[in-house]
DNA sequence: ACCTCACCCATACGTAAGTATAGTATAGTA
DNA sequence: TACTATACTATACTTACGTATGGGTGAGGT
């Protein structure tokens, strides 16, 4: 009894199946591999991806996957363990909502850490003042999270307007990369000996350290050497809501 | 001969080594942990870990991945392929620059694209002058794309100073709602009877419109009720990278 | 001397994961 | 009708991966 409402299933979907698009099983396939990806940290395997589809056998993901990659939507390594990345057009098919596998999906996934988005904002273009738009042909996607997270980036509240002339105002998220030992001018988030942090651009001068707040109606620090500077982090991006 | 010379390599180091630091070593594996991550856009197995670190057999790096699950700076679970992931404490071990086995590991890498994603932005806390950050027990998380994925928003990289005083600079990225109906005082993509497009802040006059930059050297553009002025959406969001 | 720590190596085993091969079923099309 | 595309299944083989076991070297402390 399954077997037929399984099978009606896939006769509405092939119903609406225009010439020349991507089947909707491997939309399905897609849209689970970024979906497993974000939640675990790592890309899903073959029997994973069988398992959250709903499906009994990971050989009728392996077809899906491999027609994928000849699409040129799927980066997959020949015999690597978890080497699947979805890539190119791919992107486009991969949406927010996830029920890729109708109601099969709920099923598999066990609840784990809350975690993860995915699909990245379009960029749409360039904005000049007086220009029109400067649309694009081919959409690029703004990932930001996935530009971030792998390397233990952080964010932070920024409170008060120490660095408004950087254009970082109250209110705004910095993304944050831990590095003991960034380069001269860039932005920190600096631990003073006292434990209170600030955000400065950090400048190495002659016998210590300048950390140069971004509004010109304060004044620097100084920071002998003797003294104890602990750099948090520099600052790689910014984000703000309005 | 070869022996000779590697051990050599490790005196050096150890000698350095003062009471309670993460080996050297250790540090070493995060880095290219790390690095192998976003270099692929998956974590990297024993073996290759190993091949990186320029060791002849995984076992070397499967003792030191223990060790540093038991310090808690890596979440790798059993029996799991490339389930690896620099958490907590390990992430401050993590530099820029990398050069984690010395030359060894230039052998081994080859060059592919950078890119993938991972989970979304920890935001750990508010930082604000001169005060210690405060930090947040339970970690929320920045979660950019999918707060605007859904909604139809797209990204639009902003060229000109024209919003300079509202903080949004040359190169950064605007995050746009489709809204045909703002409201006042927002900050608008606006389409100009000519076809041109700027980013203004826009207010309801009696008469028309007013199209505000963020700059006092520009000047205001007024649109009278009679042209057509079409706003393209507002914006919701700021991004920059820095 | 003895012990511990940091670091490396090799062999061998069990299982997870990818893959080759071979079918079944439905819908649409020539 | 035959043929193709989509979609799913099952069995069996090979390899990649993690891991258990056992060992080796040099530095430093007691």
């Amino acid at each position: 009894m399954g077997e037929v409402e399984k099978y009606s299933f896939f006769l509405l979907r092939i119903g609406k199946l225009t010439a020349n698009t991507l089947p909707p099983r491997q939309q399905d396939v897609l849209n689970a591999i970024v979906e497993l990806t974000d939640k675990h940290g790592y890309p899903p395997t073959l029997q994973e991806l069988a398992t959250a589809l709903g499906l009994k056998n990971r050989m009728t993901v392996h077809q899906h996957v491999v027609a994928l990659k000849k699409k040129g939507m799927v980066h997959w390594e020949s015999k690597l363990n978890r080497s699947m990345r979805v890539v190119g057009e791919g992107l486009r098919y991969i949406s927010t909502d996830s029920k890729y596998a109708g109601e099969h999906y709920l099923s598999a996934a066990e609840s784990a850490e809350p975690e993860l988005p995915q699909a990245g904002v379009p960029l749409a273009g360039r904005i000049a003042a007086g220009a029109p738009i400067d649309a694009m042909e081919t959409p690029e996607y703004l990932r930001i999270e996935s530009e971030y997270a792998d390397s233990g980036c952080f964010a932070l509240e920024v409170k008060g307007d120490s660095m408004i002339e950087d254009g970082i105002f109250s209110g705004d998220y910095v993304i944050v990369k831990p590095s003991p030992s960034p380069h001269n001018g860039e932005i920190v988030v600096a631990l003073l000996e006292d434990g209170s942090a600030t955000l400065k651009r950090l400048f190495k001068e002659n016998g210590g350290y300048r950390l140069q707040p971004g509004n010109s109606q304060m004044e620097p620090i100084f920071v002998p050497r003797s003294q104890d500077l602990q750099i948090q982090g520099v600052v790689v991006g910014l984000f703000r809501r309005m």
